[in-house]
DNA sequence: CATAAACGTAACGTAAATAGTTACGAATAG
DNA sequence: CTATTCGTAACTATTTACGTTACGTTTATG
């Protein structure tokens, strides 16, 4: 849901967006945007005004952030998968816990180079394209 | 846990081993490995025996089933993030949840050909390799 | 200044996923 | 026959995320 905000603010052009047009748009409750918003302001990303005419917008140049940012200001300390419990016995288990641990480590830390390769106004140019092509192809049909 | 059973199971070479004793192992319960047994034994992947002396052993040579096999055994449907939901309203906020389900998508994709690179066999030599090494480096201290 | 808009946040209820427990039937070795 | 072990259902926590309500705070505007 982060990326999505971070995405939709990017698109808006510094024009401020309330959480209650954001909850319509992705059919949920403004209290539950607030919730991301607030994550992504304690990181920096966004900035918030209360009042008539308030709402959020991005904190940083679209250019200077990239997804992996978004990412991490989400994701405390969560992990994809959750690291195996170390409470097993024995000689084998407690090494192969190592090794799968290991493994889904190593397949977040791929996740996350690809993320930090792409910035939010990467994504937000993307996005865009594929907006304009989906245009012009109901055009001409 | 699934990649644990049959690592666990590679070591063993051939002996069977009980649920009780994979509980113990695991600090948990023999029906919770049961029904991750149950679901490896549906995709071919192990074999059990009731009654006396029973228990649970590979069903195939481990150089010949790979992790990704395992992983697809347990995760009929699910994702290592879940397909964001396609019930959002606008022009942008569709076309950026496609943008973002392909980049989790991509990378599920990785982590499947990471695992699929690997057989339960190498899975279990590098474990042992690693039991080795710690038991001489406890030798020599 | 009064009012309406909008955020910030706490409190509570609900729903889904996961794990653990108990129970009991079925199969199997000795 | 009996002890062992799997297979599976049923029930109960526990966690997590989401949704709703509520209320205080900030801000633009007439």
């Amino acid at each position: 849901m982060a990326l999505h905000i971070m995405g939709f603010l990017a698109f808006s052009r510094g024009e401020a967006l309330t959480s209650e047009v954001l909850a319509e748009t992705y059919g949920t409750s403004p209290v539950v945007l607030r919730r991301v918003l607030a994550k992504l302001k304690r990181a920096g990303l966004v900035q918030s005004r209360r009042g008539v005419g308030g709402g959020s917008v991005l904190a940083r140049r679209a250019d200077s952030v990239t997804l992996r940012e978004v990412y991490e200001a989400i994701t405390e300390d969560t992990h994809l998968m959750p690291p195996f419990s170390e409470n097993c016995r024995g000689p084998v288990a407690p090494v192969l816990a190592g090794y799968v641990n290991e493994l889904f480590g190593e397949a977040e830390q791929a996740l996350l180079a690809k993320m930090q390769a792409v910035t939010v106004a990467e994504m937000d140019r993307d996005v865009s394209r594929r907006i304009l092509r989906a245009k012009d192809s109901g055009r001409n049909a």
